[in-house]
DNA sequence: ATGCCTGCGGTTCGCAGA
């Protein structure tokens, strides 16, 4: 079972990139961030022609996320949940969660995009950014009870380690990068999730982001920012995680490249 | 210190991204 993440940054933009990746690395699962297009203007049969059932929760302009999948949904959940009085009137696309039944197995899949949070000086983004983590901090706690193989993937816009980003010192006071992100992604990882890039590969300086300006991709200034964490019913079946670089090369690319993990049986 | 790119919406510039 191959399952990937990648934040396309408009799937209108990058249909031929999606279709020809899709081609190439033939995923069994795949979350996406960032579709920037409503429901409606998902190009679904053309997705659907290369083999895959797809879920969208889409909004106007900006966000939207979504999961392809080869095995037919059992169950598709649309949004995370409000709590503890956070969230009640969120209307951003950035959460949509799926179940699938591989043989004996239930497989509990979720296309996350966190909000990105700058500038951390405006509570409207990065107060959202913080209470977006903590409502999932409180549905991720509800869904490892159920004890099942759980993979929450997608664009966090978390820098987990100083390893992870080209120049710590530039970043220090980002919203990617401070300590009270940080702290607030270990607070998740710390319900008993595993981070299956450092459980599995863990090469430094591996990163899944480069921004357009700067040179940044001939340069290898880049951050790794897309992240699966999985339940220990999944991180138990955890074999390969990579990294693949090859679309940033390619032409009109996303600034994110796809990240994939493979579970055995 | 700012813009650099890119995509979108909607008009040729502003916003957002990270």
């Amino acid at each position: 079972m191959k399952i990937a993440t990648w934040n396309v940054n408009s799937i209108k933009a990058r249909l031929p990139l999606v279709k020809k990746w899709l081609e190439l690395q033939d995923p069994d699962i795949v979350c996406l961030q960032e579709l920037k297009c409503v429901n409606e203007a998902f190009p679904l049969s053309e997705i659907e022609d290369l083999g895959y059932n797809v879920a969208v929760h889409g909004q106007k302009t900006y966000n939207g996320v979504a999961v392809l999948s080869k095995l037919p949904f059992d169950e598709v959940n649309v949004g995370l949940p409000a709590s503890e009085g956070r969230g009640e009137d969120d209307e951003q696309a950035r959460y949509l969660e799926v179940v699938v039944t591989q043989g004996e197995t239930v497989l509990r899949v979720a296309s996350i995009y966190l909000p990105n949070g700058n500038p951390v000086d405006d509570p409207k983004k990065y107060g959202y950014k913080l209470d977006w983590m903590e409502r999932l901090y409180h549905h991720a706690r509800e869904l490892l009870a159920y004890e099942e193989p759980l993979v929450l993937a997608g664009d966090y816009n978390i820098i987990p380690t100083e390893n992870d980003v080209w120049n710590p010192e530039s970043w220090s006071e980002d919203a990617l990068f401070r300590p009270q992100s940080r702290a607030a992604f270990r607070k998740i990882l710390n319900l008993g999730l595993t981070e299956a890039y450092s459980a599995v590969n863990g090469q430094s300086h591996n990163y899944s982001f480069w921004d357009y300006t700067k040179g940044a991709w001939p340069k290898d200034h880049g951050i790794r920012i897309d992240h699966f964490l999985l339940s220990a019913q999944a991180a138990d079946r955890l074999v390969t995680c990579e990294i693949d670089r090859l679309p940033r090369g390619w032409e009109r690319p996303s600034d994110h490249v796809p990240v994939l993990i493979g579970l055995k049986a």
